[in-house]
DNA sequence: GCGAGAGTTGACCGGTCAGTCAACGACGGA
DNA sequence: TCCGTCGTTGACTGACCGGTCAACTCTCGC
């Protein structure tokens, strides 16, 4: 018989694929456990709540989109470079996507962060991790770029930082609502300009 | 006996509210019946369908934002002024709300976009031609910006207007997730970053 | 051969969901 | 005075929700 661990697996990927086009409350577990051919007495041999595999699906999403878009994209090249590369590589990858299952389904994170931050404690902590952790990526992106001089010295790493991520998330949900996967193509490189230190467009007095 | 208006305004704000803070999912047409004193059977006089509700939410809250933080933010001052003090005045009506209601509840229109937009053709319709006025409003402001020589001619106001919109939707997902409304504080006034030329910092080649 | 534990099964639970309906005022115009 | 309409009421529906459970099978160490 296929081994302990196919069962689980094959739920993680269907929640995962299936909360990813819809919405986790859209979604329920009958149905998850009906798309993956599992009764609904094993989910809950695996998994105590619906609770927690939302919580192994983000996980997932995150390994998954390591391998397939951030790593890539780091691989090689100078630190803007590489910044660079990783604004494309999520473009490609929401074309991808939007091929695969025939709508734009947003950012995985992103949409489990709006539909269940405010009710949700476990979800909304493993999130806020996550998002802590691609903060920091960032950041130290943009410290390498300062360090190579791409970058000027007084610039903000850690508020860069943060900024790029909330544009990367906030053109995901506009292109899921749009349902148009070119605002992701066209907006996201722009993503570097939040790194460039505005002094002079924000000098306007209030 | 009150007029016949405020038993349904009466279902439209307390949806808001109730949906704003929570999800559209997570609060039903029971509980906002209950919570608005209004039996069901009222409820199917006024609105065919729960999306009928919401589509009738969605116009509310634009008419609150733009009496409450659009409007004043435009009132006066040069085209860059009013957009500096447009994203001052969205951080400010998110620490209201937070105030108000504990939690930092995020953009009305994204939360919506993010939960329906896949499974609802009304609710993301409208949400859509939102967006698009939202859109075009920035377009304005940048289009005057330049005129008033505040930008270079070479701005591109449609993109940089979509960035800007896209980034704002971001920050309060963020600030959402992280039930944090300093975070929207901080940020948003970094929206005006995008509108800056970025040609210097995009040039990196790939 | 024999337990033990992991994995599986399908019937089942109480509760809640969006939505329906027939009956019942209240009230304004004819 | 009567009637039509707008609003209201509360009981009701069928479907579905997340979750439970006892019984069963399979595999593997002993």
């Amino acid at each position: 018989m296929t081994p302990a661990t196919s069962t689980r697996e094959r739920l993680i990927a269907t929640a995962a694929g299936l909360w990813h086009v819809r919405s986790y409350a859209d979604v329920g577990v009958s149905e998850i456990c009906a798309a993956a051919d599992v009764r609904k007495g094993s989910f809950y041999h695996f998994f105590s709540s619906k609770q927690e595999l939302a919580v192994a699906v983000i996980d997932r999403h995150w390994e998954e989109a390591y391998v397939n878009v951030v790593g890539p994209a780091l691989r090689a090249g100078s630190p803007m470079e590489q910044l660079q590369r990783l604004t494309i590589g999520i473009a490609d990858e929401v074309e991808r996507l939007t091929d695969e299952l025939g709508v734009v389904p947003g950012c995985p994170f992103g949409n489990l962060a709006v539909e269940l931050s405010t009710i949700d404690g476990a979800v909304r902590d493993r999130l806020e991790s996550l998002f802590h952790d691609q903060r920091e990526m960032l950041r130290r992106l943009l410290e390498g770029a300062v360090e190579a001089g791409e970058l000027p010295a007084a610039t903000d790493a850690a508020g860069a930082a943060a900024a790029m991520h909330a544009y990367i998330e906030g053109v995901l949900l506009v292109s899921k609502n749009a349902n148009d996967a070119s605002i992701a193509r066209t907006l996201l490189p722009l993503t570097l300009r939040l790194a460039a230190d505005g002094t002079a467009v924000e000098a306007a007095s209030v």
